[in-house]
This record gives structure tokens, C-alpha cells and sequence, in this order.
DNA sequence: TGTAGTTACGCGAACGTTCGCGCGAACGTT
DNA sequence: AACGTTCGCGCGAACGTTCGCGTAACTACA
């Protein structure tokens, strides 16, 4: 079907020296005369030579291919993220010489195996990972393989591993804060459950502002949910049935869908979001914009994350010493018209 | 650093035959003992052997990888279907052992050069393509090339190559008709540029609709944009600024966000979208649920989609004969409030 | 002119597989 | 008992590279 692969011999033939030659030439290991090397290149072009990959990976046991994996989302929580994260690796990874795995993600008890299906077949040379969490059974069984891996997000901070993080404590901070500034005193955070470590460090963002400004949290203000529109809608209206002295007054979510919840349930009360009632969510999802009011939203450097994560997968696959394994990314607030003056 | 490799011939030194003998029980051409064939098994299992797939793809001349590439998005304009999309092709991929391989993409005059690349180096089997345009220059280049792909997205009806695609000129048709069917017969549509295939496929069923109810169409009432929020809200403006007699009571939109910004627009001047003035998009992007009120749209089957390009890719690869080459796919609209009684 | 040092290139081997051929042993048939 | 068949397995080669070593030819110096 194809026309015939052109090969390191071919090339050899028509520039009439060996193939290994050739081979030194083209990888710039070569002691040759500036001639020949220019017949060889002549050759190469007019041929239009392409290395085999598979063959040099064979011999150089290496595949130069970055093993990754995504839980898929449900079909109402858009993953607007996965875009930019995924090109931002792929674009790095090219410009080192690496290409991107994507495989399919297993449910827990089988998702070690793929791991070790893809780096003990040879398919991989290492892993990006994505959403780390506490005790990750892939994070224990890498660091015991001696398996080279940079996560999108830490887990335990006594494990010592390299990752990149964005700092969502930061950027719950941050939100807080705005809020506070504007002169709320009683903000409710709806929150992820305790088993998210995500959820519990951005939260704790919110704390630290809090206690930093010494204005009291209500136990009923803190809600820890599955992070969908029923659950922000659900507790927003909860919580403006509230006597009038221990109603907030405003609300930061940890996820833009909440947030969305949130907002519906004050407007059907006749609260206009930014006015009676302040909402800032995280994510800044592109809907943030469209919605009426335009929702605050903490964003993340999504492409810088994943920038850095294959930047550092790359040197320690290069085995070159990292000078800041782990590196911590803040996120910016976007301010738009959901939230405003108390 | 990682332990030793086990190769087929660490399992034939176990198991007491040569390697040559592994391969053909692994690979399952084997005429052997029942004894031999369960030590040689025994052996695999007890030192966790797994085949080296570069070397089986450098000896099998293939390397049972798909080249894919999208464009990226702008940050605004999430692309909600490219999760789906990939991981739909990506378990595809794995059960019919293959793996996806997604490369950058790049701007006009260099893109056919990465299909190039990837194709020569021996990299990739076949490709899947998406965001198929008339005139595509990848087409033209892999049709010459002999290089097996499947299109998502169709370009030239007479140009004959296998793809996969979804029915958007039905999708338009059947937003149009549950308008029409609700007693609108004023109705206008935010279409794409002229140069745009799919725009012109979707917007042929719109056409397709308003004629056979022998509804009239005002040329004023089909605009082409960019397919951005503002172009919606501004067009829609327009509209609702004709005189009473010419002012379109409904809008079909090619994309959610042209919807959403034609709903602002509505609600802008206090026409209730669902109510007033009739809104539906396309996409059954995420956010059409959580807006107010909920949008209704037209959905895109894009897991069935996926799996169906991966699957005819690979009985190409696989020297199989297909038995349609070419799958239209047809999408679904989903009716929420933005549409209504005229 | 003999020897040491350098330069330019060839040669063999290896990476981990698969594949077709070949050969000895066991088997059944005349 | 001699002969063809089948079975079970070994053997050599090949896929397209890279790598270290070997070795001619050339230069330089005594």
C-alpha cells in the first residue's frame, strides 16, 4: 500500500559509505570529512529520511513516551481544563523529543495494573498524574518501582516526590479576602468532603482568612458536598433560611458549578447575586462569563502546570538532578459582577 | 535505578526452552506440549513478563498508534467535547490493542508537515482527523500518501474517503421543526462564515425546515458570524429591533455560546427566552443547564463518534474491508425552557 | 624510512521480538 | 521392518537502529 520505508541503508547506498556511518552522521557522533557529510545529508534529503522510532527506542531502551491518564467527567461537568492541560504537555513533551500516552482510566483496584502494564512492556518511560489524592495507590506503587513520575497535584506532605501544584488555599485566600474587603463578615464555603485533599487544603484557605480577619464561622457555614449545582443550590437556600444575624452574606465555592447553584437559589429568592448576596466559585470554567451575573471565579495557570509538570518529567528522565522538585503555582482571582459590596 | 528488564529470554531459561519457543506459545502460533506450554505459562506469571512492544512493533513493521490532533480553543470557549472524545477513542484504541498519539497542532503551512513526520518515522499507523474543512490539505496529502485515516467531519461530498460525522444539518432541521411545531413561523439563525463546511451543513437544515413548512425567510434573518458571545448578542439586538411585522420570535443557534448570547440579548430588553422569544443552541454544552433559563440544544452522539472513528481505523490497519465507509450520525435535541409557545 | 599519533570510516554485535524452515522422535500404515 | 506423517521444538535470520572497537590511510617528527 504505502511506498516503500526509506532506511538508514538506503540513504548509506546512495551516498556510498555504510550505514553505520550514516547512523554517526545523523546522531552528530561523527568524525568525518565535511564532504562526505554533505553527501550524506544530500542523501538523506533527496530521500527524505525519517529515523524509525521504533527501532532507535529499541536499541536506546527507551520509548521517549509519557504515560497519562484522566478520570473522565460526568457529561454535565464539563472538563474545560483537560484542553488546554493536555496541548500544554503535548507541546512540551515535542519540543524534548517525548510524545504523550493517553490511557484509559481503570477504577480503583485495577488501576495500579495499567501502570505497571505500560512501564513494564516498555510503552512508557514515565507518568504524569493527575488527580492525586491522599494514600494514592499509584503514588505508593511508582516510588517502590523506582518508576519516574511528576504528579499534577501533591498527596501526603511527608511522601517526597516531585509535583506541581496549584496553590488552591491561595486562591480560596484570595477569594475570602476580596469578600472581606468588601465588607462581608459572614461568608459560608461550600466545600468537597473530607476525603479530598484538594477540597481540605482550599479550604483551608478560607479559615486563614477568616481567622485573620477575626470574623467568627458558623459550623453551618462550612458544607462539604459532592461539588454539583444541587448541592450549592440546595445549601444556599439552607442557609438563607437562617435567622437574619447568622445569614451569610456571601459564599465561596470551591468549584464553579456550586458556585452556579448558589447563585441560582439567591436570585430565585430575589437576591441579586453581587448585590444582596455574593458568590466567587473557582475553575473561572468559561460559562463564568455567560452567566448573569458574570460569576467571580478563582482561575488556575493550567498551561503553566502542565508546562512544568513535563518540563520536570523530561530532566529527571534525563537524568538530570532537579534544583525544585516540587513547585507551587497561584491561581488569580477574577473579580466580575457576582460579587460586590455587602 | 528501575530493576533488570524481564525479556522472553529470562522466561525460556526458566521455563527450559528457547525463546523462540516463548514467542510462539505467547503469541498463541504454537504447536507444543500441554506440559511445555504450561511451564513456559508458569514462568511468564512468576517473573510478571510482559512483551516489549517496541521490539514487536519494529519486527511487526507497525507501531499500532493513531495520530491525533485538535485544534485548541480559546479560553473562553471551553471544549466540552474533547474529554469524551478522547477517552472514548482512547478504550477503544486499547481494546483493539492500539494507543493514541497526540501531537500539536500547528498553523496552515506546517500542518501537513507533522502528518509527514509522524507517518515517515514510522510513528504512527494511521491518523484520525478532526475539524475537517473544505479543501483540507491533510485530506489531499493523505489520499495521495496512501496513508489509512478516518475523518471526523466530512469535506467534498464527491471527495471518497472513510469518515465519521454528525447529521447537523438534522440536528437544524429538528431544532427549526420543534419551533415551528410550537406555532413559530418567524424564525432567524446565528450561522458560521460561508467558508465553514459544517456551518453550512447544519444551516442547510434550517433552510431545509422553514421550506418544507412554507415558512418565509427574510434574508436579514440569517447571519454569519465567528461563532462568538458577542456576535449573538449583537445580532440578536439587531433583530429585535425591526419592526414588529419582520422581528424573528425565535433563533436557531449553531453553537451554545451564540444561544446564550442571543438569550442576553432577550433578557436585556425583557423578552423571557422561552416566553417571549424563543432561543435554541447546538452542542448541549454543560453550562445550557445551569443558565437561566436552562437552553434548550441540540446534542452531538461524540462518544459514539469517537469509538466508531477508532473502530473503522483499525479494520482499515487491520486489512479488513469495510463494509460502509462512510457513518452519518444523528444527534438529539434536548428541549428545556429557552423554547416555547410563540 | 621507521614509529607514533591522528583522522575517517568500516565492522560486528546488540536491543527484544517474530517467522519460516528444518530436524529428530514418535506414530501409524503397508 | 521400512516408510511416510505428524508433532514438538530448535535454529537462523530479520526488523532499523546505535555503539564501541578496529584499522587502514594520512600526517608529523626524528
Amino acid at each position: 500500500m504505502m511506498k516503500k520505508r526509506v532506511t538508514i541503508k538506503d540513504v548509506a547506498a546512495q551516498a556510498g559509505v555504510t550505514y553505520q556511518t550514516v547512523s554517526k552522521v545523523i546522531t552528530r557522533r561523527a568524525q568525518v570529512l565535511p564532504e562526505t557529510e554533505a553527501r550524506i545529508w544530500a542523501a538523506t534529503e533527496s530521500l527524505g529520511y525519517r529515523p524509525n522510532h521504533n527501532a532507535r527506542n529499541l536499541r536506546a531502551q527507551r520509548s521517549h513516551m509519557i504515560g497519562y491518564s484522566w478520570v473522565p467527567t460526568r457529561r454535565d461537568q464539563a472538563n474545560h481544563i483537560l484542553d488546554v492541560f493536555l496541548s500544554s504537555m503535548v507541546e512540551e513533551a515535542e519540543a524534548a523529543g517525548y510524545h504523550l500516552l493517553p490511557f484509559p482510566y481503570r477504577e480503583a483496584a485495577d488501576q495500579v495494573s495499567a501502570y505497571r502494564e505500560l512501564i513494564d512492556s516498555g510503552r512508557v518511560d514515565g507518568f504524569v498524574l493527575s488527580s492525586v489524592n491522599y494514600a494514592d495507590p499509584r503514588v505508593t506503587f511508582l516510588l517502590e518501582n523506582q518508576c519516574p513520575f511528576v504528579a499534577f497535584g501533591r498527596c501526603e506532605p511527608e511522601a517526597s516526590f516531585p509535583f506541581v501544584d496549584i496553590d488552591g488555599r491561595a486562591g480560596l485566600r484570595m477569594a475570602t479576602e476580596s469578600l472581606l474587603r468588601q465588607g462581608h463578615r459572614r461568608i459560608a464555603a461550600l466545600g468537597w468532603p473530607e476525603a479530598s485533599r484538594v477540597g481540605n487544603d482550599r479550604l483551608s484557605g478560607y479559615f486563614e482568612a477568616m481567622h485573620a480577619a477575626e470574623a467568627t464561622i458558623e459550623p453551618a457555614w462550612v458544607a462539604r458536598g459532592e461539588g454539583t449545582f444541587e448541592f450549592g443550590l440546595a445549601t444556599t437556600h439552607a442557609w438563607l433560611d437562617l435567622p437574619m444575624a447568622a445569614r451569610p452574606t456571601g459564599v465561596v465555592a470551591l468549584n464553579d458549578t456550586m458556585a452556579i447553584g448558589a447563585m441560582h437559589a439567591a436570585q430565585s429568592r430575589g437576591a441579586l447575586p453581587g448585590r444582596q448576596f455574593s458568590v466567587i466559585g473557582f475553575d473561572d470554567s468559561p460559562m463564568a462569563q455567560y452567566l448573569w451575573p458574570p460569576l467571580s471565579s478563582v482561575r488556575q495557570p493550567i498551561r503553566l502546570a502542565g508546562r512544568k509538570c513535563v518540563e520536570m518529567l523530561v530532566a529527571i528522565l534525563g537524568g538530570q538532578p532537579l534544583a525544585d522538585t516540587q513547585t507551587l503555582l497561584l491561581p488569580e482571582l477574577i473579580v466580575r459582577e457576582s460579587s460586590g459590596a455587602a
